[in-house]
DNA sequence: TATAAAGCTTCTAGTAACTGGAGGGTCAAT
DNA sequence: ATTGACCCTCCAGTTACTAGAAGCTTTATA
């Protein structure tokens, strides 16, 4: 199939999956005489799995990782769950920067009263 | 004062505040004959305001009209409260999308048993 | 006074992961 | 024959810096 076929079975747009054959993360099955990329279905399904790991967060080098496991008939679910792992933890970090910058935010909001005068606790605090 | 006495005052990194500068940003008070930027005291506060407002996450575009209302005696609150609380809104949208993808991905990495053995729930789920 | 270290300048390029657009060839249908 | 929908490559832009090169100036030391 040609890439716009691959691009509907793998919910990926044309663009980045032309990208990820450029970075070599999933190439091309072939190409047709007139230079045109073709896909099979091995292909869509290496695809599918890079994006549902992207949307996991997993960069593209841990998508590598992952995509290089999922091909490997010898692979230990340890070194997956490793990755998977560190992926949590960068979630749970993040989170935490997160709340401790919320908590402070909807203080300084909630002090704040929003009206036509130029007083503002949201400005105290950062000037 | 020259760049790297704003850099202490500011606690930003030289490069940073020559970046600002370069954007529009935050720009130098004046030059000496050598061509070396020099930083007031009112230009190191507005340096600080903007480390403070990166932390919080607001973006450059965001940091500069927080910077414009800063120094604008006939700002109202209201205007500053709407910024502050767009802001509020991303992070807890953010934290949202994070909170679905931590429990996702905590279940399976709980799920997987983590040894030499290559079957993996997590493999399951993204392939 | 010579010299070396530190500090300043500008400019270019790289980071992450795409996305948009230009310019141009190909293919299917009318 | 032509229109529209494909496909291709290459270049630039996105965010907010950061690193490094090449080359001044200033300051401190021997």
């Amino acid at each position: 199939m040609n890439i716009s076929d691959a691009a509907k079975k793998s919910e990926l747009p044309v663009k980045t999956i032309r990208y990820y054959a450029d970075i070599g993360l999933v190439k091309e099955t072939g190409r047709t005489a007139n230079g045109y990329r073709t896909y099979d279905e091995t292909a869509v399904k290496r695809l599918i799995f890079v994006r549902r790991s992207r949307e996991f967060g997993f960069s593209i080098s841990q998508t590598e990782e992952l995509l290089a496991l999922y091909s490997d008939e010898k692979r230990s679910s340890a070194e997956v769950k490793a990755i998977a792992q560190k992926r949590l933890l960068e979630i749970e970090t993040k989170q935490k920067e997160l709340e401790i910058l919320r908590k402070e935010l909807s203080n300084l909001v909630q002090s704040c009263h929003g009206d036509d005068r130029p007083n503002c606790p949201i400005m105290d605090y950062l000037g």
